[in-house]
RNA sequence: GGUCCUGUGGCCGAGUGGCUAGGCAAAGCUCUGCAAAAGCUUCUACAGCGGUUCGAACCCGCUCGGGACCUCCA
């Protein structure tokens, strides 16, 4: 049972086989860090968190390499040739890597708190313009750039006529036909640098005013927004990998710009498989900058935004990505992610007591055997439906209905032995293995020594007490109170009392 | 204008030519001192209109609606 991925380039799924089994190299652009990730930014990062842990399960030995942009393009290429990061700078009155900097914190703090493994790799761009301006002399030399006024741009004309006849036509990840492109009205001034208008910049000549700068062939300048990506996934990757991702949004022009780039340089297409993740919409519409709707991940997480009801944990927002199929939108609501808050509480609660049980399940006679091969199937089929174009959504689903069988186990409306002492630690392992390996789900109870769990149990005590003394007065308001605090109490079939922190 | 995606029950979301996920919400029941939690049960949908088919939410056509990309973007 091959994992299969969807493949953007042929549109289609396909089995994955990499080019050097055992290893896999994939490739993902991280975000431009001249601003503070938002929700959008959440959903490729758990994606290939996800995909990453997968394939190294899969006994691969993953090199993960995800880019950090920290030296900015130029916002509307032509027009204000200006580097993004150091505008903002001067805004903020910052040194642009003092910008760099705050914002790269926030990141990974926020990477951290998805849960999300750190890549093999994380290059930064301003550490690479020595192999960006390498590769942008070769492309030059081999006929496919030119250099306009300190500028040096793409020849895309030149690039889709040679290249067409190569089967690999520029537009060929995008599926996009260079001559039915739109034709801008808007006056984009430093247009008549370039041949033409789909041409695209490799080095920027940096005006007087621009702070980030670099010594170059071409004067100083700095490195155009897509050299980037080819010239770090060649260099840790090799000229051609197994797996480029990012949001569907880089599909055009970004991703194209690589291909056409890399290929060039090294004569080979990057990337094998490339995947993109569809966008977070809100009330319908793309999050992002432009539409004036973004949602930063420390808002959600703090619950600072006049759009959001109530704080959410990082895990409630993984899990609300983990819902869901990489390929389709998610619309965010609040509702929305009120529902995946308690479901996935809902699915701790099973997962923890299920995993921690032993003797839990009876010999093969005796068992009920129907239920019996349900839950087998059930878990069965989580690697079946990860292999299926990583369908983290339907794993979700079956783990629910499994939490409906554990949970019957621990109210004992399901004998304890109905299910084969086998098949209970299958579930266990495969449970654990999927639900924290796999999927990066963990507890959301806060660490604190066992300290507050002393605390709790002593009250829960005093509660047992009262209560056996039929003092509910004194019961119900230790229970009313913790609950107000946000500890809830649950009196279990055994006459324990469990407790969980919302 | 070009390229492409999409419309599933109150809400979020899988899915596939026939077996009709899952979660949240709602209602009833069980349990409970009362609750909560948990369990059980109920709620059965696929924008509209045609067509193909023994059979379509799933395939095709049209209509209507929503969206993405073509510019920085996860």
């Amino acid at each position: 049972m091959p994992l299969k991925v969807y493949n953007s380039l042929t549109r289609q799924k396909e089995e994955f086989v990499p080019i050097n089994a055992p290893y896999v190299g994939m490739y993902v652009c991280g975000p431009t860090v001249s601003g503070e990730s938002h929700l959008g930014h959440a959903r490729p990062y758990v994606t290939f968190d996800v995909l990453y842990r997968y394939l190294m399960q899969n006994g691969y030995k993953v090199r993960y390499v995800r880019n950090l942009t920290d030296a900015g393009h130029f916002e509307e290429e032509g027009r204000e040739a200006e580097d993004k990061i150091s505008k903002k700078a001067i805004l903020e009155k910052l040194e642009p890597m003092e910008l760099v900097q705050k914002y790269t914190n926030l990141y990974h703090w926020a990477m951290t708190r998805l849960n999300n493994l750190p890549p093999s790799i994380e290059p930064t761009a301003t550490g690479h313009i020595i192999e960006q301006i390498e590769m942008i002399k070769t492309i030059i030399a081999d006929g496919y750039a030119y250099v306009s006024n300190g500028s040096v741009y793409f020849d895309v004309e030149k690039y889709n006529t040679d290249y067409s006849k190569k089967g690999q036509p520029y537009g060929i990840l995008s599926g996009r036909v260079l001559d039915d492109q739109l034709d801008t009205t808007r006056e984009l001034d430093g247009q008549d640098e370039k041949k033409d208008k789909s041409d695209f910049a490799l080095w920027k000549n940096a005006p007087p005013e621009h702070i980030m700068r670099w010594q170059s062939p071409w004067g100083e300048g700095f490195p155009g927004w897509h050299i980037e990506c080819s010239a770090m996934s060649t260099k840790y990757l090799g000229e051609e990998f197994d797996i480029h991702g990012g949001g569907m949004d880089l599909q055009f022009p970004h991703h194209e710009c690589e291909i056409a780039q890399s290929t060039v340089c090294n004569h080979k297409m990057p990337a094998r498989y490339w995947m993109h993740n569809n966008m977070i919409t809100i009330n319908g519409r793309k999050m992002g900058k432009s539409y004036n709707n973004v949602i930063k991940l420390s808002e959600l997480f703090s619950g600072a935004h006049p759009l959001l009801l109530q704080a959410y944990h990082p895990m409630t927002i993984r899990f609300f990505i983990l819902q869901s199929h990489y390929r389709g939108t998610l619309d965010f609501s609040n509702e929305a992610l009120q529902a995946s808050e308690k479901a996935l509480k809902r699915l701790m609660e099973a997962y923890e007591w299920i995993v921690i049980q032993s003797g839990v399940g009876g010999l093969e006679s005796g068992v009920d055997k129907a239920l019996d091969e349900k839950v087998l199937k059930l878990v069965g089929e989580f690697e079946e439906f990860m292999n299926d174009d990583l369908n983290t959504a339907k794993v979700v689903a079956n783990m629910f209905e499994l939490s409906s069988v554990i949970n019957s186990i621990k109210d004992k409306h399901i004998a304890n032995n109905a299910l084969s002492s086998t098949t209970v630690g299958i579930l266990q392992q495969q449970l654990k293995l999927y639900v924290e390996d796999i999927l990066g789900l963990t507890n959301e109870r806060a660490n604190d020594d066992g300290k507050l769990d002393g605390v709790l149990q002593l009250l829960i005590d005093i509660r047992k007490e009262a209560k056996s003394r039929k003092d509910f007065v004194t019961s119900d308001k230790i229970r009313n109170e913790l609950a107000a605090l946000g500890v809830q109490l649950k009196d279990e079939k055994d006459g324990g009392v469990s407790y969980m922190i919302a």
